[in-house]
DNA sequence: TTTGATACTTTGTAAGGACAAAGTATTGAC
DNA sequence: GTCAATACTTTGTCCTTACAAAGTATCAAA
């Protein structure tokens, strides 16, 4: 068995099923994705180099460099000519996941909690229509929601979402987020483009947030279009700052 | 000369030069999206199938699936298979782009300046260091910035970069952003971690920036990397909202 | 008319080979 | 001993070829 050799260099054990329908390349990759956040390849480690790996574990060396370069999109490895592959980052997520506050608090283990403001289904204002990319009059459900994780409200979101997209019941909100309904309904978020700011929270705020007037508030537009380039969500929320804040990580 | 075929699909006018330095499969991606972000190719429209593409452009299929495969990565086109690639969005950044806000004022035309209020050099605190990913007592640059959009004060910055990085001084930041003196230092910032929040002025800050006391502020703090990984930049900042706000693009 | 099988189109994965370019280490001349 | 030229290592780009899998359209039979 051959171990670590002696200058540092590291020999990731990956096994592979080749009758898997899993591709080869993403079977090394998440293989060695998971050394790393193991710990048992260590930050600042120099990787065996392409041609050898590629090699040891019976790949063609473009496979090989298609599962280290997944790696390198999303931070975790880095590699220069000349030098060689290196582990840099152990623990860092996709530029910001396109997930929704529900899913948020649900992985933290919070339980969020839903209460469905209003509901109705009419034409699209000219500004929703014109960001949603779909013609002006296309009727949309607009609603209003109060997000709580626990007893404590969280947000207040406001959300309109073309009907022929998705049919939405009060019902079903109160029960799932909106981005779980959309995914169950096969029209999954794709791309989207956020304003992230801040204001004074108003009256009406204030009190369904249980903040004083005037509070800082975390403001979050966003504009979510599905593979197809279709608008499928616009949504404009207002999050508590004392109690949320947008944490991301972003490669250059 | 063959126009645009009947059934709507695109033919991208392409022109490669086989001599330049730049990898061909970048060539073909740039002049894509050019032609995306111009128009001449309409959003929702279908691209040419990936064999005939390259056939007609006169490079292998999997430099033209590289190109395609980098456009698709930030989103202005999807794949599918069986289907072909349509575009699906013009106007779209990298994920959030890994700049500081004076590069960000320059390119919108605004002229940005700094004053710089303090900086000194000193052992790193315990919370620097350990974001960062230092030894306790490293010593650091700290210095507190304003940065004004023409006459107007924008943010107050508080930083620290460790000195063997590189040495910073007063005059340097006052007509350099951070991020082009890193660069050009070849420390280049290559991963970032950013936390986005809000809060109320504080009275020292309500002075600084010309706000009122308790104005809605939008907060931000990051730790950036270089490629090898090691700690390049902590940053904590204080913009004002109402002149103020992140725009990001996610896919996902 | 509807259903189901079939053919076709298009992207996805994989292999193998060749050369270029960048970075590192070594060696030799002065 | 220092510095420059050289060799070597390693990743970067590019090509050709082959087959698999998913989606669409066609066509025939019930």
């Amino acid at each position: 068995m051959s171990e670590q050799p002696l200058d540092g260099v590291l020999v990731p054990k990956v096994v592979l099923d080749r009758a898997s329908p899993v591709p080869l390349y993403y079977q090394v990759a998440t293989c060695l994705q998971e050394q790393i956040e193991g710990g048992e390849l260590p930050v600042g480690g120099r990787l065996e180099n392409e041609v050898e790996l590629a090699d040891r574990l019976g790949v063609s060396r473009p496979t090989m460099r298609k599962a280290i370069g997944y790696l390198v999109e999303r931070g975790m490895l880095v590699r220069r000519r000349g030098v060689g592959t290196q582990i840099v980052h152990p623990k860092v997520r996709r530029p910001v996941e396109l997930t929704s506050l529900y899913d948020d608090l649900a992985k933290t283990g919070r339980a969020p909690r839903t209460e469905v403001r209003s509901l109705e289904v009419g034409p699209a204002t000219d500004a929703v229509a014109e960001t949603l990319g779909i013609p002006t009059g296309t009727l949309v459900t607009t609603f209003e929601r109060i997000r709580y994780a626990g007893d404590e409200p969280l947000a207040i979101m406001h959300n309109a979402v073309p009907v022929d997209v998705v049919a939405l019941r009060a019902e079903d909100l109160e029960q799932h987020g909106l981005y779980e309904i959309l995914r169950s309904a096969g029209r999954v978020p794709r791309i989207a483009n956020q304003v992230v700011g801040a204001k004074a929270a108003t009256a009406t705020e204030a009190r369904l947030l249980g903040d004083p007037r005037g509070a800082p508030m975390l403001t979050m537009t966003r504009t979510a279009w599905d593979e197809s380039g279709r608008g499928v969500e616009y949504g404009s929320h207002v999050y508590r700052a004392s109690r949320y804040s947008f944490e991301l990580t972003l490669t250059c």
